[in-house]
DNA sequence: TCAAAAGTGTTGCATCTACACCCATGT
DNA sequence: ACATGGGTGTAGATGCAACACTTTTGA
């Protein structure tokens, strides 16, 4: 019997150590289609080692005993995109016995990205030749094999979204510090995939009391739409009692 | 240098085995008050170690390497109460640094059980006298003290059960098999902290369509009224892809 | 016969939906 | 001028809140 068996034993039978804790992100944005309608985009990173080596897998890591599950999450995030996100929740935690061949509880964040930032931020990544290799941004509706449950999760992220755009702000999300009501609507459309009728559209974010609008417009090819605010004193989403995000900093 | 503290260092350094996953549990259920109106009550454990010795606590454990995060949770109810839920399901991961002097993150569940089954279980727990000495049931606006974080799980959870309500049926998860729509409004008040319209309860919960009507009446002080029977085919609320629950079992 | 809860009808208001229509710009 | 998206108006449908009213029982 070695010493590391030994202390493998001493561990389980003592605590619930053989259990450890991943965090992992469901990164999602808007991608810019080229002439068609935008549809949902995310990164995944493809995995250098077993279990399931060379398959994609939502990026992730594992907690560390100084961090907060939400800021393990963001920085997941930085380390993938370089980006700190516009909205960023809990989804779940995932813990099913036989999800990973060793013993792992995961809690998965969901964060939504501006798509200016995207693809500012795209862009200096190509020109530095510091983009991560193993990084690649998948259409929602394209995605390869995924390691682990992680199509499971991501399909249940897409649900919750759908679900949320509802009844909160959680569309603004995807969308710069400025956009017109048509960029809004597109949002909206990508997200719920169908298209809504832009007058009554308009009419209810205006009742809605959160956008303000500017008096700058966006020139194109027809007539100039005003551009709008998001009021950034409410919240993008109501999330009770818990705040804005638990958080290990205070 | 003790062999303990070689092995803990070994451990910390390479995974994440620090930091324990712990599993709790709030339970509700409708109390049945002497006279006045009913509101929500849920059990807690009076804790006998440090830390927060014989502070009041969610009841729950650790959890075991066989076994799912949900199956903790219904063995953690079973426990206490006896009881087999009539809706579960996974509340929030709370994993903050400070939570806890040792590092523990908990994935809190969030249950509801039939008004009738606790008070049967209740009476027979006292006439066996088997009843767990150190579980007591409180009104959910005259909670003590409690340990750790747990009053914001609590405050949390609440905020849930009345946001659901909104958009779900799970105020049936409080009622017995058959039960008048008075039952029902009176759930629903009791969850809302207001009075509803009982003209327009009736309209609202019978467009729904999940209502079966019996042919039995519920006979009393007043004129009868018709009991109802739950549509057992529809979930209590809409879980998305995640269905019922995730289960160690399948 | 009276009190009180069960159950039905009706009215007004707010909101949503569909769609007709005018406005302002680049080409 | 005209095509196109920006933006306004409006009529019908739907849903909900308020409340009057009828029905049925126990006391």
């Amino acid at each position: 019997m070695t010493l590391r068996s030994i202390m493998e034993v001493k561990v389980s039978m003592t605590r619930t150590e053989e259990i450890r804790v991943a965090v992992s992100t469901v990164i999602l944005t808007l991608r810019a289609s080229a002439g068609g309608e935008p549809g949902l985009s995310l990164p995944l990173v493809r995995r250098t080692r077993e279990p399931f080596a060379d398959r994609w897998a939502l990026p992730g890591g594992w907690l560390t005993a100084t961090e907060a599950p939400v800021d393990a999450s963001a920085r997941t995030l930085a380390e993938t995109t370089g980006l700190a996100p516009s909205y960023l929740e809990q989804l779940y935690a995932f813990g099913a016995v036989d999800r990973s061949p060793t013993r792992v509880v995961s809690i998965v964040y969901w964060a939504l990205l501006r798509q200016d930032d995207v693809v500012a931020q795209s862009a200096a990544h190509l020109a530095s030749g510091r983009a991560p290799e193993n990084v690649q941004w998948f259409d929602v509706d394209q995605l390869p094999e995924l390691a682990f449950d992680h199509a499971k999760i991501i399909e249940y992220a897409l649900w919750r979204l759908r679900n949320k755009v509802g009844y909160s702000r959680v569309a603004h999300g995807f969308l710069p510090a400025e956009f017109t009501l048509a960029d809004l609507r597109e949002a909206y459309e990508a997200i719920l995939g169908k298209s809504l009728d832009p007058a009554n559209f308009r009419r209810q974010v205006e009742a809605g009391g959160n956008l303000l609008p500017t008096d700058r417009f966006r020139t194109g090819n027809h007539r100039p739409a005003r551009l709008y605010r998001y009021n950034t004193d409410v919240e993008l989403a109501d999330r009770g009692p818990l705040g804005p995000e638990e958080s290990s900093t205070r």
